[in-house]
RNA sequence: GCCCGGGUGGUGGAAUGGUAGACACGUUGGACUUAAAAUCCAAUGAUCAUUAUGAUCGUGCGGGUUCAAGUCCCGCCCCGGGUACCA
């Protein structure tokens, strides 16, 4: 009885192909479920052992809810935009398109092996023109609005009030008027730019050191034009939008934090001998009394104004040099801050007091005003910078719950301290303004008010949030559907799609432009009324069309429209997204924010598109190092026991825990897998291996184990001799009413190793006893189905039943099995467990106590003593208390 | 620095405040076999004791709450992820 998973999973993979078993219908009388895993980038190196993990996830959920009556959207694509293929093409020749068809190919091959329930017929890839088309749409729909404030959403551009000075101006203001207003914009912006991709990047694409995310390569600055999309219009909505969602904390934190909400205030100060007041953003108006600098960025526009004669030459040496500095110089390796008086006092709105003016480059321009005042001895950046310019340094606010010395010196301007305690030296007889005594949050909403009511400051809120970078100097992107025209007026091009134009050189323009720059063809255009035209030769970004691609699945063949509203009121929104961390901010706020505009629009019925979103684990690899640290690569080690060893040093090796890669030579391949131990092995053990949200290393003989739980299934339950009709066993009956429960519990809450292992408790059961009834056979198919499909429809067949599981209702365990008359307890003495004892429910507490304590395994550690007390929680534990 | 996770046998991991270590891997012993593989059976947290029954210790460290703590509270240490002059 041999398990041939190299038979049996081919042969069902194929019936439920033929049969379109997963095939997706609009039946609206059916309750809906729209389970979503990220979509893929086809890489040239195929599916990697993370993939599946995830898959599998959604595809247990799938079938778990199939068998619920759910109405399951459950679909697989491709996110097929991306540098690989492209630079591919620049040392190949080999048409990106070509390369991408390769990839998805094989993707889709391999997935298929897995048994993955997706509905093939709604497949969606984000290069094919049919695709994009939408994407480009949604572009124009980006383009033609703008964010009312006062209704706190998007609104055509069409009703976007003109003031009458604008009207007065006439159309050349007016445009610019509008194109200020529009969410996407088009404007000459300081860029990442990577040498070695030749392109931009966005913020996010820089890692903290500098260098490019995708190629490791330093980026630099560089001012080009560019598309930009206005999403801090959007972050209080994206900011309030989090607390509905099902999410995990973690990623909702990560996004308020990316959002960066901060609430404070405006102050304006008069500044000595200089007419227009110098404007900051503070968030500790509070402390404006310890005030005794000011900082102004090197970029500020009123800087030329504020600088004294005296020192025009050295601010301007320091803002030249600031400028040439990149931002890394200017924040993470530059803790040592450096900065130039100008010359210039400002006068302290609350007491009059004279403060200095400086230039430094600590402060960015790109935040609250590009001015701060400073306040050294309660804000630590503030403090370091006092110190090294041995700026005065004045507390008022008295750290009454630090320890004594701290107190001491931070009263005497030696320490800073930003957290709560009572003001001190915060009045002025010449304002009239006192905090002395107040604590922080008095103190902030005393001065903030006094603030507005003198009009030299108002309460301000502020987000980190910046302006979407969109648009990359590449080929193999979506093109924007864009004309520049010789009049400088820009236009969007309405014949949509705009598609790509074929290139047989793909190296990018002069001067960084993009490689369609080069397609001469394409690139001009020309009016009915002669007039010449531009297209855009920039390209979208590959977030693009990941932002929407959801909304896609739901009526992926519609060439109408972007998809029937009837359909998309009853499949959003996503029910359950299972994907990487790595998302965490971007792709998901990006989706999110997009979302948000469409719904204001009225395209969708959604203010959220995903309402439960779950991060797999990463899966890591053993790997092995020296006592130095040195990596050694998985094939130069061997064990001996339990110990490793280099092949051919002798020496002991380490075993950690790192990431897959190439050069450790520890990648798990899923179709080596596959092949040897079969799909749902492989299933199996991903959702074995631990908790699906922990990072947790691959072991080939975890395989092992699951399939050796896999044949022993096969081998019992797929002999006809084990299978009998007759009364089935009290044991067997209890066990798989609660194996029933058990599993169907643990995947409602995406705990599957759990779930796993009732399964191999159940079997385990059923082997020792020997014999089971062809109801439980068939129930024992049913709840295994979710993980192991392929066994499972193979017994559920063998079994009579001619039809395919997956639309079988899930069993329903009978509760009155499991009603026990009695329990097992464990008495415990002081809380530690010495004994057992089985005792009926029903018995009363003090016959319980009598019965434990006239026991005769008792009087060992009753000792002769009386018992203090004696706690009896019923079919828990009872504990003697001495 | 700040914000999140997380520290449980040789390993992956179980455990609504109520028998710590389910399930699986590995290891050891046994059965089957000419032999090996595969399969099956048994043992397996540590230490001590051993005549069966046992005893003591044990969930990163130190305190606390409780009849009872891996779980709750306070203070630390270590590891992973995110983020960083955001005023």
């Amino acid at each position: 009885m041999e398990y041939k998973f190299w038979d049996i999973e081919p042969k069902w993979q194929a019936h439920w192909e033929e049969n379109k078993t997963f095939k997706t219908e609009n039946d609206f009388s059916k309750p809906k479920y729209y389970i979503l895993d990220m979509f893929p980038y086809p890489s040239g190196s195929g599916l990697h052992v993370g993939h599946p993990e995830g898959y599998t996830a959604t595809d247990i959920i799938s079938r778990y809810k199939r068998m619920n009556g759910f109405n399951v959207l459950h679909p697989m694509g491709w996110d097929a935009f991306g540098l690989p293929a492209e630079q591919y093409a620049i040392q190949t020749g080999t048409h990106p398109a070509v390369t991408t068809n390769k990839n998805c190919d094989n993707f889709r091959r391999q997935i298929k092996t897995l048994g993955l329930s997706y509905d093939w017929d709604r497949e969606i890839n984000t290069t094919d023109p049919k695709y994009f088309k939408w994407t480009q749409w949604i572009f124009t729909k980006l383009y033609n609005t703008w964010f009312d404030y006062e209704q706190g959403k998007g609104r055509p551009i069409s009703e976007l009030p003109i003031p009458d000075e604008i009207q007065a101006e006439g159309d050349s203001a007016i445009n610019e008027y509008i194109s200020k207003k529009r969410l996407a914009y088009y404007d000459n912006a300081q860029v990442w730019w990577c040498e070695n991709c030749k392109t931009v990047c966005a913020n996010e694409e820089v890692l903290s050191d500098g260098a490019h995310e995708k190629c490791g390569h330093q980026v630099i600055r560089k001012n080009l034009k560019q598309w930009l999309l206005r999403i801090p219009h959007y972050a209080q909505r994206l900011l309030e939008g989090l607390d509905e969602l099902d999410w995990p904390e973690g990623v909702k934190d990560m996004q308020k934090n990316w959002i960066g909400k901060s609430t404070g205030a405006e102050v304006d100060f008069e500044v000595e001998g200089v007419s227009q007041k110098l404007r900051v953003y503070t968030t500790r108006p509070d402390t404006l009394f310890g005030a005794t600098y000011m900082v102004v960025s090197p970029e500020h526009p009123m800087l030329d104004a504020l600088v004294a004669d005296e020192k025009k030459e050295e601010v301007k040496k320091y803002t030249q040099a600031a400028s040439l500095k990149s931002d890394l110089d200017r924040t993470e390796l530059a803790k040592d801050k450096t900065g130039v008086f100008t010359g210039r006092y400002a006068i302290n709105p609350v007491n009059g007091n004279k403060i200095q003016i400086w230039v430094a480059d600590y402060v960015l321009m790109g935040y609250g005003t590009g001015a701060i005042m400073a306040v050294p001895a309660h804000d630590t950046r503030d403090f370091e910078f006092a110190e090294k310019f041995q700026i005065p340094i004045v507390c008022i606010l008295d750290p009454k719950n630090a320890d004594e010395e701290t107190r001491e010196k931070v009263l005497a301007g030696q320490a800073c301290w930003t957290e709560d305690g009572a003001y001190i030296n915060s009045a002025s007889d010449q304002t009239g303004i006192d905090l002395n005594g107040l604590n922080k949050k008095q103190g902030i909403a005393k001065i903030t008010a006094w603030l507005e009511e003198k009009g030299i400051g108002k309460a301000t809120t502020n987000f980190k949030l910046r302006d979407w970078l969109f648009s990359r100097q590449r080929y193999w992107g979506e093109p924007f559907p864009v004309i520049h025209w010789e009049d400088g007026e820009v236009t969007l091009d309405d014949n949509l799609p705009v598609t790509l134009p074929d290139l047989e050189k793909f190296e990018p323009g002069e001067g960084g432009e993009s490689p369609l720059g080069n397609a001469t063809d394409w690139l001009t255009v020309v009016d009915e009324n002669g007039r010449k035209g531009r297209r855009e030769t920039n390209t979208m970004p590959q977030w693009a069309g990941s932002c929407w691609y959801f909304l896609r699945y739901i009526d992926p063949k519609n060439d109408e429209q972007i998809f029937d509203p009837k359909l998309e009121n009853y499949w959003m929104p996503v029910d359950l997204y299972i994907g990487g961390a790595e998302h965490a901010v971007l792709h998901l706020l990006y989706s999110r924010f997009w979302h948000k505009v469409l719904f204001d629009l009225g395209v969708v019925s959604t203010d959220e598109p995903f309402k439960k979103l779950f991060n797999q684990g990463m899966i890591l690899a053993f790997a092995y190092e020296t006592q130095t640290g040195a990596k050694v690569a998985s094939d130069l080690v061997e064990e001996k026991d339990g110990k490793y060893f280099h092949t051919q040093t002798g020496e002991e090796l380490r075993q950690i825990v790192a990431k897959m890669s190439k050069s450790l030579k520890n990648v798990i391949n899923p179709d080596d897998v596959v092949e040897k131990y079969g799909a749902d092995a492989l299933r199996l053990y991903e959702m074995f291996m631990g908790p699906l949200d922990d990072t947790k290393p691959w072991a080939e003989n975890g395989v092992k184990g699951v399939f050796g739980f896999l044949s022993r299934a096969h081998r019992f339950f797929a002999n006809p001799e084990n299978i009998v009709e007759s009364e089935e066993d009290s044991e067997v009956l209890k066990l798989l009413q609660q194996t029933i429960l058990k599993v169907g519990d643990d995947i409602e809450n995406l705990k599957f190793n759990t779930g796993i292992s009732a399964l191999m408790v159940f079997n385990n059961l059923c082997i020792k006893k020997g014999k089971v009834t062809k109801s439980t056979a068939e129930t024992f198919a049913k709840i295994l189905s979710p993980y192991a499909p392929h066994l499972a429809e193979e017994l559920w067949n063998q079994y009579g039943n001619p039809k395919s599981l997956a639309y079988e209702p899930w069993p329903v365990a009978d509760k009155s099995l499991l009603v026990e008359d009695t329990h097992e307890y464990p008495v415990s003495f002081n809380g530690k467990m010495r004994f057992k004892l089985e005792l009926p429910l029903d018995l009363p507490k003090d016959e319980v106590e009598k019965a434990v304590l006239t026991n005769e395994l008792a009087q060992k550690w009753l000792d002769g003593k009386t018992p203090k007390k004696v706690i009896y929680v019923p079919k828990k534990i009872i504990n003697v208390v001495l």
